[in-house]
RNA sequence: GCCGGGAUAGCUCAGUGGUAGAGCAGCUCACUCGUAAUGAGCAGGCCGUGAGUUCAAGUCUCAUUCCCGGCUCCA
C-alpha cells in the first residue's frame, strides 16, 4: 500500500513502512546525509522511524539549535559507552545535553581523574570511526527493568520505576549503540559517525538526583559541536572567558583580593579597585538624590530580638552569622538593611503627605554562604548592596514600580549594560498575604512594566514568599547572564513591624513597601563590571585615565606641565618619569589597560603638542592639549 | 556542607625521598632611547599550617586552612 509523504513542497507516493531516511532518500540525496533527525507536526523524532500514513516531514540538521542538542545528547551517549568500555564498573546514571554542551553522571568506586579524560576522548573517537547506528527498541516497563536489572545498572531501575509511577507510561524506550544500550527517550543521530567535533572539558561530582542526602556520583561534562570549526569557535571563547575572569583581572589590575588569614568571601579592595567603586558610589548617589531618594545610613548590628520580629532568625537562620554575646545581650550582624530602615520610619507618626519615602543605603551586610559556593566578589560572605526602602500608599505602588524600573535601566545602561530580560516573578507556593493582596499586587508590577513598555518575561512563581518582584538579567559583552537589578514588593514586613501611615481620612492604614537594589551589591557589580569590559573601563571609570611617557630626561619638565594641566581639570593622570625605552612604556600602560597614552618628545615640546595613544585603536598622532581634552570630555559625558 | 583537583619567590610555574629552580616583577649599574618587553649584576623561599613515617620529606601518611571545578538545565 503507498503513502503520500511531503518534503519541503514535493510530494511523492512511497510504500507504507517505509523510513523517513528511506523517504528522504528519495527526495534528496545531498539532504539525507546532512539530515540529524526529523520533524514531523513539531516533534523531533528518529531517521529510522517508520511512516504508516500520509505525512509532511521536514530534516534537523547539525545548523539547528535542535540538531545541535541531538547531537550533544548522542555524544553523551557515546562518552558513556567508552567509559563502559574502559571502566566496566563504572554505572551509569544520566547524561543529558546542557546549555553548552553535555554531562553524563556515573557511579563508580575509584573517581575520574583528569587523566582519563583524554584516554575517554580516545575511546569516544573510536567510537565515532566505528560508525555504529543508534538503534531504538521500545521495551514495557517490566522488560526494561528486567534488562537493566540483569545489567546491573541500577539507576536505571530505579529511573524507569519513577518513570512508571509518575507519568503511568507502560512502554519505554532504549537505544542501542555498539555494545552499549541505554534507557533513553531519544531522539539520537543516526550513526556515531555524525559525532566528530567534541571535547571533554571537566569532571565534577554531583549528587544523585541533586540531593545532597544521596550518593555522590561522578559527573563528566563536556561540549560537542557540528563541525570541529565551531568547537575550535568554543573552545577559544572559553579561553577568551578565563582572561576576562575577574579574579585573574582583580590581580592583575591590582583591584581586590581576598586573605587567607582575614576569611573565605571577604573582600579586601585595593586603590585602584577602591577608586572605582567609588566612582561607582558617587554616581549612584547623585542619581539617587536626584530622583527624590533620601541617604540614610544604619548599623551593622542589632540585637536578636529585632531578628525575631522581623522574621529573619526564623526563615533566615542559617544564612545568619551567629549571635555576639554583649553584656547578656545577644546581637547579630545584619543579613539585610530593611528592619533598620523599617525602625527609622517608626520614629515618628507618618502622613500620606509624606509619602513616599524613598531611602537608600549602600549597606554592608553579612551572610553565611556555605564554603563550597563562594566565588570570587560574585558570592561572598560580607558585600555591601545598593539598597533601598520605598515606604508608600497602595495608589502611589504603580508610579513607584515604573520610577524604579525606569532606574535600574538608566543605571545599568549607564555602565555599558545595554541587553537585558525583565522578569515578573509571580506567587510561590506556601506565600505570605491572602491570594486577593497578591492579585493586586501582582496586577499593578504587570500594569507598571507595560506601562513602560519594556518586554517581560512572567516567572510563574519565581517569587520570594514576601511578595512578587521584578528581576532584571543583565547580558555582558560575552552574551553571558547576570543577575541584576531586583525590585520586590514586600506583604511581609510592614506587617510584622506594624508599618502605618495616617491617611486622608484621619484613620491608620498599612503601608505598601518596595525593597530594590539596583546594581545588587558593589562586589558582585564589580565583579560583573570587570568581566564585562574585561579589564578596560570606560574612561570615566579608569583608575588611571591618562598615562604621560616622556621619552627621555630632557622632556620631563614638560611631561609634567602637561599632568599638572590635566589634573587641573580633574583627569586621573600618571607620569612614568622611569628610564626606560617608549616601547616598554606604552607595553606596560597598554597591559595596565590605561586608556590613555600621552608620549612626550622633542616634537611635542618644539611644537607645544602631545602625542596621543588610545589603549584599542592605537596611535592618533599629535594634537593640542585642549583639543585632546575636548576628546576626554566628550567621552567621559557618553561614558564610553 | 559534599565530591574531585590544587597551594613552592611579589606573579606565572618546574621540581616523585638525598644541598630549593626558571621566567617576569623588585633592587643596583650602564644605556637618553619615538608607539606592546635594552643589557648586566644582585637580592629574594619555615615549599599554606600542624602532626607523623624515615638516617633523610617540597616530595610519603594524617589532620587542618584557603583556592579552583562542580553538586536535578531530569531516560
Amino acid at each position: 500500500m503507498g503513502i503520500k509523504v511531503v518534503f519541503r513542497e514535493a510530494e511523492k507516493e512511497l510504500d507504507s513502512g517505509v523510513s523517513i531516511i528511506e523517504a528522504l532518500k528519495a527526495f534528496d540525496k545531498k539532504e539525507a546525509k546532512k539530515a540529524l533527525g526529523a520533524r514531523i507536526n513539531g516533534k523531533i523524532i528518529d531517521l529510522s522511524t517508520v511512516l504508516t500514513e500520509d505525512t509532511g516531514f521536514d530534516i534537523i540538521t547539525g545548523e539547528t539549535p535542535e540538531g545541535l542538542e541531538m547531537i550533544r545528547h548522542s555524544t553523551a551517549h557515546v562518552m558513556a559507552a567508552a567509559v563502559k568500555r574502559l571502566f566496566p564498573d563504572a554505572k551509569v546514571t544520566i547524561g543529558p545535553a546542557i546549555e553548552s554542551g553535555f554531562y553524563y553522571d556515573f557511579d563508580r568506586k575509584e573517581p575520574f581523574k583528569p587523566e582519563d579524560l583524554p584516554k575517554i576522548e580516545k575511546e569516544m573517537q573510536k567510537i565515532s570511526n566505528e560508525n555504529l547506528p543508534f538503534e531504538v527498541k521500545t521495551l514495557t516497563v517490566a522488560e526494561a527493568v528486567e534488562f537493566f536489572k540483569a545489567a546491573g545498572e541500577n539507576y536505571k531501575v530505579e529511573i524507569i520505576e519513577d518513570l512508571a509511577a509518575e507519568t503511568g507510561t507502560t512502554e519505554v524506550t532504549i537505544y542501542k549503540c555498539g555494545d552499549f544500550t541505554d534507557l533513553c527517550r531519544g531522539p539520537h543521530v543516526p550513526s556515531t559517525s555524525k559525532i566528530k567535533a567534541f571535547k571533554l572539558l571537566d569532571v565534577a561530582g554531583a549528587y544523585w538526583r541533586g540531593d545532597e542526602t544521596k550518593p555522590m556520583l561522578q559527573r563528566i561534562y563536556g561540549t560537542a559541536f557540528d563541525s570541529k570549526e565551531e568547537l575550535d569557535i568554543y573552545l577559544k571563547n572559553l579561553e577568551e572567558a578565563k582572561k576576562r575572569d575577574h579574579r585573574r583581572l582583580g590581580k592583575e589590575l591590582d583591584l581586590f583580593s581576598f586573605q587567607e588569614d582575614g576569611g573565605p568571601g571577604l573582600a579586601y579592595w585595593h586603590p585602584n579597585g577602591a577608586l572605582i567603586r567609588h566612582l561607582i558610589e558617587t554616581f549612584w548617589k547623585n542619581e539617587h538624590i536626584k530622583r527624590g531618594y533620601s541617604l540614610v545610613y544604619t548599623p551593622h548590628i542589632a540585637r536578636a530580638h529585632l531578628w525575631e520580629t522581623s522574621g529573619h532568625l526564623n526563615f533566615y537562620k542559617e544564612n545568619m552569622y551567629s549571635p555576639i554575646d554583649i553584656e547578656g545581650q545577644e546581637y547579630i550582624l545584619k543579613p539585610m538593611n530593611c528592619p533598620f530602615h523599617i525602625l527609622m520610619y517608626k520614629t515618628k507618626l507618618r502622613s500620606y503627605r509624606d509619602l513616599p519615602l524613598r531611602w537608600a543605603e549602600l549597606g554592608t551586610v553579612y551572610r553565611y554562604e556555605r564554603s563550597g559556593v563562594l566565588h570570587g566578589l560574585l558570592r561572598v560572605r560580607g558585600f555591601t548592596q545598593d539598597d533601598a526602602h520605598i515606604f508608600c500608599t497602595p495608589e502611589q505602588l504603580k508610579e513607584e514600580m515604573i520610577n524604579c524600573v525606569r532606574f535600574a535601566r538608566y543605571l545599568n545602561e549607564s555602565f555599558g549594560f545595554k541587553d537585558y530580560d525583565i522578569f515578573l516573578a509571580t506567587r510561590p507556593e506556601g506565600h505570605a498575604g491572602t491570594s486577593e493582596e497578591w492579585d493586586v499586587a501582582e496586577n499593578t508590577l504587570r500594569e507598571a512594566l507595560v506601562q513602560e513598555g519594556v518586554p517581560f518575561t512572567v516567572d510563574e512563581g519565581g517569587a520570594v514568599f514576601y511578595g512578587p518582584k521584578i528581576d532584571i538579567k543583565l547580558k555582558d559583552a560575552l552574551g553571558r547572564h547576570w543577575q541584576g537589578p531586583t525590585i520586590q514588593f514586600d506583604f511581609n514586613l510592614p506587617r510584622r513591624f506594624d508599618v502605618n501611615y495616617i491617611g486622608q481620612d484621619g484613620q491608620e492604614h498599612k503601608c505598601f513597601m518596595v525593597h530594590r537594589a539596583l546594581l545588587g551589591s558593589m562586589e558582585r557589580f564589580m565583579g560583573c563590571l570587570i568581566e564585562h569590559f574585561g579589564g578596560a573601563f570606560p574612561l570615566w571609570l579608569s583608575p588611571v585615565q591618562i598615562a604621560i611617557l616622556p621619552i627621555s630626561d630632557r622632556h620631563q619638565e614638560y611631561a609634567q606641565k602637561i599632568a599638572d594641566q590635566l589634573r587641573e581639570k580633574d583627569f586621573r593622570v600618571t607620569v612614568d618619569d622611569r628610564r626606560e625605552k617608549i616601547g616598554f612604556k606604552i607595553r606596560e600602560a597598554q597591559v595596565q589597560k590605561t586608556p590613555y597614552m600621552l608620549v612626550i618628545g622633542d616634537e611635542e615640546v618644539a611644537a607645544a603638542k602631545i602625542a596621543v595613544r588610545e589603549r584599542k585603536e592605537g596611535d592618533l598622532g599629535a594634537m593640542d592639549i585642549y583639543r585632546f581634552i575636548d576628546i576626554l570630555k566628550e567621552r567621559i559625558e557618553k561614558k564610553i
